[in-house]
DNA sequence: GTGGTCTAGACCACA
DNA sequence: GTGGTCTAGACCACC
């Protein structure tokens, strides 16, 4: 679970949904809006900070701390990227199991370029 | 871990690559192949056969017991789909946990049609 | 109290108590001779772990990973030195505050090199 | 944070820098030069006064009490013992951590004398 | 009010 | 039996 929300806030970030310098929610009140315990909350919180998304100030709150967002443009186009092909799975009749399945398969192929 | 092992065999069922009747290799040998300890592979048997997916015969092994892959053509289509969308989201530059958090995240999206 | 033990077994490698490849006590074996809860030393292998000094194998154990233990002779002779500067103190009448004092004092105070 | 105020205050009694009847700077102002918070100050403030090292007058402000500064003579030597028992162990290549532990571990150690 | 640590005890994945 | 995660609730330091 706690992975699950340092990924959301890194797709945030990505997303520019969250730039440098925002505040994050208080670990109480994201604990409570996603119905999970606060020493969950304050572990992804310690992870993200270790990891340098976020500088967690003693007292004051979670504050963004990321410079790494330089792909907005590309992560946008993937957006569309990705929504077009999941509406062609969809309309294959697949189920969001199957085409999670299909991803993850795709993802962890080794992926070499051919020889000519 | 065990998870992940259910969702590769599920795969190959919809691949086409495992049909009803084949035989799975055996828990051991299965566990060599993939590294992991037998008793993950043996819970991922049992889940599986709770799942109707494989029958376990005692003493003669695991089967495949699934009728459901009757979308095997589809399921070839969306795999030239996700190919094509993987491809391009490398192309711009994307990494592997960039190209999963937006799928997860259309995924998870509330999908609603306009209504006109 | 978490870092107090990491120190310890920092201290331990530094001394060549602990060398590559030793195994650590297990999380509650820990918990149980420190007379502390199993969770606080789990946080304390996690960081010691996130520092390069451990390696958890999950289902194996805690193994001292480090190879900075190279100046041991030197660590031996300071504890040589340490020993001696604590006996003088010690016939000084002061007691162990006062020393902790005079230490902390020593340490944190800005060392320049008087320019002649 | 606030206890290590104290065992600075608590160090310049020792020292002879702070003597019976010296004033200490106002809340506000020790906490602006220590670039802490005054809570964290008045916090040190009422401890010291609790351990008998100061005495707050209301309104007048905070005075030294403390006449256990007796052993100022050794608390002189002791400095100088302990500068260059520091400036040995730099020499040696040690880090402050590094000392810091030898020193810690020095004084947990249960010393006995050994009787003949 | 914020983050940070500690306790207590549960269940899971893995060997 | 190992480490890993989650829950629940306490107290502290700091703003």
């Amino acid at each position: 679970m706690y992975l699950q929300l340092i990924e959301q806030v890194r797709h945030a970030i990505e997303l520019g949904a969250l730039r440098r310098g925002d505040q994050l929610p208080g670990i109480r009140k994201m604990a409570e809006d996603l119905v999970m315990n606060p020493n969950t909350v304050a572990k992804a919180y310690r992870e993200m900070e270790h990891a340098g998304l976020v500088v967690l100030r003693h007292g004051a709150g979670a504050f963004i701390a990321g410079d790494q967002g330089g792909d907005q443009r590309n992560i946008q186009k993937g957006r569309a990227v990705v929504h077009r092909a999941v509406d062609a799975l969809r309309d294959l009749g697949l189920d969001d199991g199957a085409i999670r399945r299909l991803f993850e398969s795709e993802l962890s192929e080794i992926h070499e370029e051919v020889p000519r």
